[in-house]
DNA sequence: AAATAATTGTCAAGCGTTTATCAATTTGAT
DNA sequence: ATCAAATTGATAAACGCTTGACAATTATTT
């Protein structure tokens, strides 16, 4: 790769005027800056980022730590995070914890190691005082991490009551929750709670199935076939839609009618989802917009903004009601 | 965080006695070795990596460019490449390219800026001149990119075979091939002349639809109605599994049965197609063996090893012959 | 106790860039 | 032509770490 040498070289020019004309300070007739663009095309020079962020310039690097990006959700939201943080000049180190604290661990000590300017976390593995420990901005996506680090979610609550008010107006009566792991701060819980007091409110016996994050695939298929025959509901909301295909799936299997004798909501509303399967009825957060806060905020702190920041940002969800919940 | 001098200071040695049992030379006694690590460990020390790199010290740092990780068999790929580099204690750079020259050429500009030890890419926008003056060792995904890079692919040529011949054997006699985009260097390419070969052997009629991977859904949704409705095949060989669903969906919504009056099969067969769609037939690509040999790849080029490296890797596909295929 | 080997320290240069300081040169205005 | 202002250059220190050269200290052997 070129220096910074090499450019000045070129350009006729001494390195200081380079870096002036990179950095932008000092006073620089129009004539060499003109020169020294050339000779830096001319190059395909770009100024080596370590040594830049040695002298204590930001890397321009932030680190995004989901538990996969296999699963199309987060995989939507990652690749929308790294897309804004592009257009902002950012670029973006992956860590998938697969939900493992040590990874996640060893991903936050290489982060700092790398100088990142900030860091986006979709997990929360690690004990508050590790993650209070970290000195790099934060944004947390979907849970509690530590106080002091903002959060951004959708209205999850919200979501759990209108997916069970979709189907108590469709008329089901005995109607499940499949709910991911029930960790403390899962956003599933939220869900949960929405989903509780609904029915509750309908006056209708609650039923919960967890089916964690990380359980394997058959064992879930299999699970949700036992609940399916035996507990024959008539309405299941599942808290991802991964999960509601999955129960698709098995319906069909099963010859349950759908949505006749089984009405099946789901949540989260990817991209993928909506163009792949509009007529799975879902909660559809709003990952555009989510990503677009967590940018925001995370970048506002980055550059030291003077604009407040919250500590709790829901954002509104919306139930698409697709033929799986009504026909 | 903490520096080397802090290290030093509090495990009472010389900066280069710490630097040394980071570094591994020189001669060091145990004992200063422990007590090192144990103020290491106290500190939560990791070595300023950008420093490091400046000395000529790898970064550690893998870049890895692909069209975007909302798709899940690129989101299944990244996860399984970043995996695998972990493992390896290599760091993963996300680049989305969305397919675009601009944004990629910016791209390679940043990792080589960021001084990566390597690259791999699963995107081939720019010319092969710009290529070929990438430094870093580069390793390419299903398409060839320039003279001397190696290139990791399945078996392209026969999957197309195998998906046709299923098809055929099953009993289908208007088989269309929906393809992606038929650019030159598209893996794609080899699909489908699999594919026209075993037509022809069979005596069979050609017909395809192309449909690009960046396509609008609504569009593509469109399309493939249309051709359902008015072709009226009666099997269809899609060159990936989101198409491979979607047809699904409309032939469902066309109340065509499948597989009695239509038969499909998709290709790809990421973990997640698997898990939550086993009764959709496809071409599955080894994923996992093709992330582990891209990555060995990359690693013996960046560790300079003496071991040949091939320039054309094809690994085997299997058809699974799920419901779809054969009921 | 002396000789040797092993361990640790001190010092300095260097990686590519930034930035401050001061000096030199060019430009523009009068 | 003169003077101030604007532009550019030369130099050096700093960022955190690595590494070589050499000196100083310990430990081990005889």
């Amino acid at each position: 790769m070129a220096k910074l040498a090499d450019v000045a070289a070129l350009a006729g020019v001494s390195v200081t005027t380079v870096s002036r004309v990179i950095n932008n300070y000092g006073s620089l007739s129009e004539k060499t800056k003109q020169k020294v663009h050339d000779a830096m095309r001319e190059l395909n020079y770009a100024p080596n980022t370590n040594a830049r962020s040695l002298q204590g310039k930001g890397t321009n690097l932030v680190g995004i730590i989901f538990p996969g990006v296999a699963n199309p959700f987060y995989g939507d939201i990652v690749q929308t995070l790294e897309n804004k943080l592009f257009e902002r000049g950012y670029r973006v180190i992956l860590c998938n914890s697969v939900n493992n604290a040590d990874k996640e661990r060893e991903y936050v000590r290489m982060l700092m190691a790398n100088q990142v300017d900030g860091i986006i976390s979709g997990t929360h593995n690690m004990t508050i005082e590790e993650y209070q420990r970290i000195s790099a901005p934060l944004v947390s996506f979907d849970r509690f991490i530590a106080d002091g680090i903002p959060i951004v979610s959708s209205d999850n609550f919200t979501g759990g009551q209108v997916a069970t008010q979709g189907l108590v107006r469709a008329g089901a009566k005995n109607i499940w929750m499949f709910s991911g792991a029930n960790r403390p701060q899962s956003p599933t819980n939220k869900r949960l709670s929405g989903y509780s007091e609904v029915m509750q409110e309908s006056g209708l016996a609650e039923h919960v199935l967890a089916l964690p994050f990380r359980m394997d695939a058959d064992l879930k298929w299999a699970q949700i076939k036992t609940t399916l025959k035996n507990a024959r509901p008539d309405g299941i909301f599942c808290s991802d839609d991964l999960t509601a295909l999955m129960v698709l799936e098995v319906a069909k299997q099963l010859k349950i009618a759908v949505p006749d004798d089984l009405r099946v909501v789901g949540y989260d509303g990817s991209q993928m989802i909506q163009n792949y399967f509009p007529e799975l009825a879902t909660v559809t957060q709003p990952i555009n917009s989510m990503c677009a806060l967590m940018v925001d905020l995370l970048i506002k702190q980055i550059e030291k903004s003077d604009d407040k920041i919250e500590m709790n940002y829901e954002l509104p969800v919306q139930l698409h009601a697709g033929r799986t919940l009504l026909g």
